[in-house]
DNA sequence: AATAAAAAGGTGAAAAACAGCTTTTGTTTT
DNA sequence: AAAACAAAAGCTGTTTTTCACCTTTTTATT
């Protein structure tokens, strides 16, 4: 059957070039048909109620305004749970890879791949339903071990939050400990707490490590 | 002459998905040539030196490995006067379209801009040596009169730069003065220096500035 | 009443912040 | 080539902040 008739996809990307380009680049190959394309989630979710057939697998990008690639993912997995998402974005960072396979991609692949390796992925995610590379089976392992090493994800109270985002600031502890209305005593207190916690070591650890898990903007 | 002959052109981006498709793309369009690919600015360099024909225009990313946009825009600008040089990014912040203006760049366009508008860019900037678009001149607009306010641009020295990106991390001042072979009060100098010249007041002033500057990458 | 968690307290040592001064090195000026 | 100058590197202190460890009081929970 793989061979009989080409696999249905849509590409969803906010960057027209890119997604011309797919478009023409996929164009050579009779494998794959491309049923639409869309510049964001909520554009997708359009073409869905009017397309005529639906695509099986989606290619899709995790930056994209209004709607991102997350929620795209999570929206297509829950009301097409048949057709198969690969994520295909730039970012190679655990916390993007993670967070798209949990939102139910299947398999993940780097913009800087090549067009043989995108059809390969595109062939495979429908068949098995996921093609795991080694980009993704490394951060899989790492972020188990990471998990079960420290244990705890983040939870912090709201004071320990308040505590962090005055942290980074050119405040003393001292002065946080007005600004929040408690005793300098407490403020270590919340200290000493987050450095064990999070094996944190000094007060600029705590801001590298609010500024890491966007507990404050820039 | 512009309908005679083809615009040659190359593609220097790191994403292979990407300058495939845009290859693709492009070669449909009979009025540009592509002469060749380069996955950074050093892999350009070497096809400059081993390639037949040399390219008019370059569409240039910004992000990549080894040699980035803003070096390669620099060395192509000086070696090949010459060569024009289009911007090709999603970046659409204003540090990144005035550091690729400075350095060279004609033109700057974003991923997410359509075929015909790249096109069109192409022929402007071969024939004028610039393509200024909304995206650019607003930019520009800005930035000087930011820059009429604060006045200062940021110098630092490289060891200025390297204590900086050191003070982002848990290393206290003296592991810093080991890391660079450098004397506490060497180190310390710096640190005074800093501080006053840009009104700092704590090491955790230094991460944040480091940060709000994008010296250091999270 | 027992328990757990949050808040407040104290002490001492280490690191960071701040001030002031000298020497070396490299560049421009004359 | 000497003088002048600026930048980088080095040194000696004092004060303040940060950090670690431990105890007590208060507040909420069961």
């Amino acid at each position: 059957m793989n061979t009989s008739n080409p696999i249905p996809i849509a590409i969803i990307d906010d960057h027209t070039l890119f997604r011309q380009g797919l478009i023409s680049l996929l164009s050579e190959f009779p494998e794959v048909d491309i049923i639409f394309e869309a510049s964001d989630g909520q554009d997708m979710q359009q073409r869905f109620s009017t397309a005529r057939t639906i695509p099986e697998v989606l290619l899709m990008d995790i930056t994209m305004p209004v709607m991102d690639g997350f929620a795209a993912t999570a929206w297509v997995r829950q009301h097409y749970p048949d057709i198969h998402v690969l994520a295909l974005s730039m970012r190679e960072d655990d916390k993007a890879i993670i967070r798209m396979l949990r939102s139910g991609a299947g398999g993940y692949l780097l913009k800087e791949s090549k067009a043989l390796e995108l059809l390969n992925a595109i062939k495979t995610i429908r068949e098995h339903g996921h093609f795991l590379n080694d980009l993704v089976t490394l951060r899989l392992l790492r972020n188990l071990q990471s998990n079960a090493g420290s244990g705890a994800d983040l939870e912090l109270s709201n004071n320990e939050l308040k505590f962090l985002q005055l942290c980074c600031s050119e405040l003393t502890y001292k002065e946080i400990a007005d600004q929040m209305n408690l005793s300098p005593h407490t403020i270590d207190n919340y200290r000493q707490e987050i450095f064990q916690r999070f094996n944190i070591k000094s007060r600029t650890g705590l801001v590298l490590f609010a500024l890491r898990n966007e507990l404050i903007s820039l």
